[in-house]
This record gives structure tokens, sequence and C-alpha cells, in this order.
DNA sequence: TTGAAAGCGATACCAA
DNA sequence: TTGGTATCGCTTTCAA
């Protein structure tokens, strides 16, 4: 009942905490025990008592010691969204491949959530943080920084903070194959719907379409219409009928719950797409081939922004200390829901 | 630069550092401090001192001592799965609110690495642990329930184990409704796609088919192709074609996955609900929504799951230890994919 | 290569 | 109501 602590592996070994301490962390490099100055054999034997006696290190013991503690922290807005379940899961399995556990916990898109966050789990001496910046979290996430905390900023930039490192999609690019895609097409009249969160993915989202409306000279049909996450459900369906009303072509919609709600109130509506409306989602989901017409979308590379994201925050615990920013790059997925606009 | 400590408040305020103990642990109830032996007066000295200070618990160093963490842990198959994540959202939540922080961990449906997150986060204390069981992990949860840890097994039964809460959705009645359903509108040549997943959940389902189909005398036509997670899609589409050739008229597809690989695979073949198969889909999507006939299917309580396993694992790390069963129901949400059938 | 001993910052016990 | 002090289990000098 009682757990086995280091002193019982000791006692048991024949040897001092000491060098259990030391045997325990060594790590082992391609042959055997390198890093830590103990005699191999003593070292096996230390291992082999360990593990008969099924100890376990008090990670609180040894974190209170150390000030470290094994542990990162994630914090996206909602664990639930498609998109930040779909990242954890991959920082969740890089992380423990690099011998981290992981605390979660959701913003909820509220600067004073995140600060609650994360003011709970610095108690735990953690080790990094990675997080999706929501608007007004600057100050929160600065603290952190200067803490000496590592910190990656995950989806969304804050702009002009350095001594972090960031793992972002290339929004721009996302925001230009969308509308492209849909010009090259023959369509014209493109609108957004986006969300009025304030952060660096939406807007250059935006960006990149509006750039884009300009470069083939239809700057007089950019028109980007917000909702809220939380009121989307009744807004889209008056968004639709006005864009009807001005004989909109397409829309080009920069999340998957955007996507979801718009197709969804223009299969309430009777409307299809291309004839009705051209379509360009956002994020990977089977529900695109669901449709008559599949929906095209723009693809994020979940993987590589949960395991880069990983990867930046261990080098930075590492002390190579070094900030890196990567930007991956979103794929356009074709489908029916773009095709050519009959003449 | 350099972290607050109790001492430092205790300095400061010109109290020892039992005394800051005591009030940084008490607890408010409707007035003011109870709990805590300590003058009024004292106390709000104190708090002030630490809030002035910026003081927080390192929770590393009450958790050495008192073997306590004010954390939990949650084990979901897999954090990115539609259902989980729903759930997680309002454990994570409603365990903010009790002041547990969580612990995340997928294990795959595999028992290996279920043991192994269960070791990794019982390095840390935690106080206790909400876990989705799969195939082969009876032993580590045993050992768990052994070792004194509160234990609430969420959405998957161990037949017979005790001392652990459960929290549970009726899968029986959720594959009775769901047979029923079909049956009260015609069919009679009615079958599951289901995973071979060993886990209480998806049997109660079949069994709650397998139940109805022999009240309503359709035995013979009791038939459920079992796939894997893994391999569904390139099995769904044979077992339809199968289906199809032997006259089958409806489906009831157990979770949300196989619901969604299904109906992909019917529209690639150009098939729709309810004239080719009529279904049943299982958890709440907007994504059936988007068909051309909606497609009913079984809600679980997602917010009701999450919000009672936290309940109950405070209410036996608090100490009443009272271990209790949660069985909640599921509801049908009618649509057109179930129509009356055409005679 | 090995070991002794000094803490890390809280809590818990006992005494005042 | 308050305060002194011995831990909790580990890491980390420092010395042998």
């Amino acid at each position: 009942m009682k757990r086995v602590t280091i002193k019982d592996v000791a006692r048991e070994a024949n040897v001092s905490v000491t060098l259990v301490s030391f045997v325990m962390n060594a790590k082992r490099d391609e042959n055997g025990r390198l890093d830590c100055p103990v005699n191999p054999e003593t070292a096996e034997r230390v291992l082999k008592v360990a593990r008969e006696l099924g100890y376990r290190r008090n990670e609180a013991a040894a974190s209170l010691r150390s000030g470290r503690s094994n542990a990162i922290a994630v914090i996206p807005t909602d664990i639930s969204n498609r998109f930040f379940s779909g990242v954890s899961r991959y920082i969740e399995s890089k992380a423990s491949e690099y011998g981290y556990t992981v605390f979660f916990g959701s913003s909820d898109e509220k600067a004073s959530k995140l600060e609650s966050i994360l003011s709970a789990l610095l108690s735990y001496n953690i080790d990094g943080v990675i997080v999706a910046p929501v608007k007004g979290s600057r100050p929160a996430i600065q603290r952190l920084v200067d803490a000496g905390i590592p910190v990656v900023l995950l989806d969304r930039d804050i702009e002009g903070m350095t001594d972090v490192s960031k793992v972002l999609l290339d929004d721009f690019v996302a925001g230009r194959m969308a509308t492209r895609v849909l010009i090259e097409n023959g369509y014209r009249k493109i609108e957004m719907i986006s969300y009025s969160l304030g952060i660096s993915s939406l807007l250059e989202r935006e960006k990149g379409y509006a750039d884009t409306m300009k470069a083939y000279g239809l700057e007089e049909f950019i028109r980007i219409a917000h909702t809220t996450y939380g009121s989307r459900e009744e807004d889209v369906l008056g968004l639709i009928k006005d864009a009807q009303a001005r004989g909109t072509e397409a829309f080009f919609l920069p999340t998957y719950s955007l996507s979801v709600q718009v197709l969804s109130a223009m299969k309430d509506m009777g409307l299809g797409t291309p004839d009705d409306f051209a379509v360009v989602g956002f994020d990977n989901s089977h529900v695109y081939r669901l449709f008559s017409n599949t929906v095209a979308h723009i693809r994020q590379p979940l993987q590589a922004l949960g395991e880069t994201c990983v990867e930046l925050i261990h080098d930075m615990i590492g002390g190579s200390g070094t900030k890196q920013t990567i930007v991956l790059k979103p794929t356009l997925i074709p489908g029916g829901s773009v095709q050519k606009r009959k003449p």
C-alpha cells in the first residue's frame, strides 16, 4: 500500500539515494547509460531493484526540488473544437514520446479564463505552455514569457511578440488559394462569412481573400460579413438571404464551424452548390463528402502542427532556447462545390 | 523573478507560516471564513498581503507533503473523438469549478497505452481518475482502485467491478429505441454494423437491438457485422453491398464514426435514405441535418455525462466515498431517414 | 564512482 | 487563535 521511494530502492540495492537518483534520471543513448557517472553494473542493479519494487518517481518531490515538472500545458480555446481536438491528439502523443505529461485547459476565447487557467497551471511548475492566444490575452502571455517560461503560440500570432516560438498556418495563402480557385472557375461575386474574433489567423485569411480579389480586379465585390461562434446559428440564415439578394455567387468560409453552419442553412433553404453558391470550406472532414457535390475545402496539416509545437517547446525547455516561427502550408482539397461556373 | 513563498507572506504579514497555510486553504462559506480557526481580521490581512505579493501556492510542495494534488486525470480513448472531446469539455469546466486541474491522456483503445498513461499520471499524486475502460484494461484499473485512488468509469462498464463509480448511457435502451422506431415505421430486415471493441457500451447497444428484434418476432433478420475503427473505411463498402444483396432494409449504426462512414459510402454508391436503406445513427451532429433526408439518431447527454463524472469523483475524493452508478437516458432525434416504409 | 547532507515549499502535529 | 518544527521524497552540491 505504501509507496516505494527512492530510499527503499537504495536500501535494497545497497547504494545511496544519490546513486539511485542518478540512475533513474539517466538517459540512455544508443548503447547504454552515458550521461551519468555510475558504474554500469551498479546501474543495472539499481534498475533491476527499482523494477522489482515497482518504484515510481514522486513527481511532486522531484518538481519541488528541481523546479521542473516534466509537464507541459496546452491551452486551446475549446478542446471540443474540431481543429483543436485534432491537433491536441498529436500534441499529446508527441509529448508523451518526449516524456512530458500534458495538462489541458480550454480558454473559451476569453482572456480572463485563459489567465485563470494559466495561474492554476503555473502552480504546478509546468515546464512550458502551448497556447492559442485569444483577444486580449497578450499581457497574460507576456507575463509568462517574462517569468522565463517557454511559450509556443499555436494557430494564432501575436504580432511583435518575441521570445516565443510560433506554429502557424500560412493563413494568407489559405485565403488566396480559396479565392483563386473560385475566381479561376468563373466566379466573381465572392464573399466571406467570418468570425469577429480579432485573431491573426482569421484576419490573415480575410486578407488573403481581399488581396486576391484586388489582384483580379474584383475589389468592388469584396465583402466580409462577421458573426460570432455563439450567434452564428441565428445570423447565418439572414446573411445568406442578403447575399442572395445582392447576387452573390460564392462563399469562402474560413472555419469548420462556419462551413457546416452555412452549408446546413443552405440545405434548409433548398439551396445547393455550386448553382446557388459555390463554396470553399475550411478544415478536413468526412462531412464534406456527404453533399451531392463534395465540398472543396482548405486542409490544415494537423499532425505537423501538433508535433511541431511539441518539438519547439522541447527545444526551448532543453535549454538551446532557440525561438522559432514555423509557418505550415495549407492544401486545397478540390470538390464539386466549386465546379466551373455555367455561363 | 523569484517566486513568492508562504514564508514571504508570513514575514510580511507578521504571522507564522502555519497561519498563512490555514488561511490559504480555508474555504469560504456564504459569509466569510469558517473552516479555519483564525481570527477574521488576521485572515483578511494575510489574504491582502498574499494578493499584493502575488503569492501562488506551489502545488508540488503541497502535494509532496499532503499526498493530494487537486488534480484529476481523464483518460478517454481518443480526445479527438467526437464523443469524448464533447464530454471532456464539460468535465474540464466542471472540474475547474471544483478547483481541480485536469490531466488528459488518450488510451487509443490500447490497454498497454492506458497503463503507461496511468503510471505516468500516478507519479503526480492525482486525486482521482475518470477513465473509459478499454479491452483488457481491467487489471490496470483494479490496481488503481486497490491503491485507494477514486475511479469513475465513463461510457463503458466493467462488469462486476465494485468500489468504483460509473457514469454510463443506458445503451440497451439506446439500441431498443433505434430498432423500435425502424420497426414501427415498417422496416423488418434491420441490421447493425458495429465495432468489435469488446466494450460494454457497444455490446449493450447490440443487445438492445437483438432483443427488440426478437420481441417483434424478427429474430431471423438479426445480423450484426463487425469492423474496426482502423479498417472501417475499407470494410464498409463491402458490408453495404452484401446487405444490399440480401435485401436489407435498414441499418442501426451505434457510433458516430460508423454513421458518417456508412452514410458517406452510401452517398458514393448513389444510395439514399430511406429508400435504399433507412438509417438510425449515433451521437448528435450538425452533419445529420445535411442530408436530403435528415438522419435520425440517438443523442447522448454529453453535458450531463461529463458533469456527473466530476461530481462523482469529487464525492469520492471528498471522503464521503460513496460509490454510485449513474445511468443516463439517450434521446431519439427523429429524421427523414426512418420515414415510414413505402408499401 | 560513490555518498552525506542540505534544502525545495508546503502541511500537520503538537504545544503554547 | 497562534506558532515551532518535523517531515514529505527527491535533486543537488560538495567531498571523499
